[in-house]
DNA sequence: TTATTTTCTAGTATTCCACTTGGAATAATT
DNA sequence: AATTATTCCAAGTGGAATACTAGAAAATAA
């Protein structure tokens, strides 16, 4: 029960694009240094996150990435979502009415689910790469 | 990103445990036909619930299942640690420090995933399965 | 023309999930 | 004592997902 590794490093590699936003484009390498994980494997995040308008993109060389908005005006809800599809806590909530809790009166736990998602969504809706942004440079000083 | 279907049978299972409390030992095949899913799997989960101590068990022709102590005291948080080990939105808050981020300024999005995790820690902590059978009698009216 | 970059397609090793199978141990009933 | 109903235990399995890697083509700047 957890994110994968690709709403993880996306949000990362999103937050690095946000904190050189205005300043042109950014290589894929650049942004796999500057958090040390694979640029190979984070070219496949940036192509969902471009399909998604998310970002966009300069090709050759000096080429790179770059955030499609300003950073305010990208949520973390919307990062995760191109990049795993939109959280579900259970297949309930998310799926057919009774998809896995058939015989049971109505679906107790339904409910229960429905809650824990909507306080996750919640908070990735109101939280922006510019609150990241912000916050990182609290941190520094 | 969701509960794997251990949590969400094992949930179902020990609510149809709850509704049955202080009737004696409730069988698996008893509990996997209320609710539809296969028995020689629920066994494996049980093995769990039992292992945490949430269930006790007796063996032989007439024995089964039931919960070790009264419904209201025994958490959705319980159930799930028991089945699919603690709940972690992210590696970066359970794991080491700086598991992922390694180079990032101490990285930004470890308090957000913290925050996330703590807000579905707040609602499964505060709901029992006696708030369950509560919910189920509700609906069947 | 060369170096740098994105873009595209495919492959792959590993792990996890959701079970299934088969049998041994235990206890109640007849 | 035999039968039946149950938990207990260990192992296997097919498929999907994860987290990558590899390699080559296309675009662009210098």
């Amino acid at each position: 029960m957890r994110l994968s590794t690709k709403g993880q490093y996306g949000v990362l590699a999103m937050y690095e694009l946000a904190k050189r936003y205005g300043e042109g484009p950014v290589s894929i390498k650049e942004i796999a240094e500057s958090q040390t994980f694979s640029d190979a494997y984070l070219e496949q995040l940036f192509a969902s996150l471009k399909k998604a308008g998310l970002i966009r993109s300069l090709r050759g060389a000096h080429g790179g990435y770059q955030l499609s908005r300003e950073p305010s005006q990208i949520s973390i809800r919307q990062i995760i979502d191109a990049l795993e599809g939109p959280i579900e806590f259970s297949a309930c909530v998310g799926g057919p009415e009774g998809y896995i809790c058939k015989k049971s009166d109505a679906c107790v736990t339904r409910e229960l689910w429905k809650e824990i998602q909507e306080s996750i969504n919640a908070i990735i809706d109101n939280r922006s790469l510019a609150d990241l942004v912000e916050q990182g440079r609290r941190k520094q000083q």
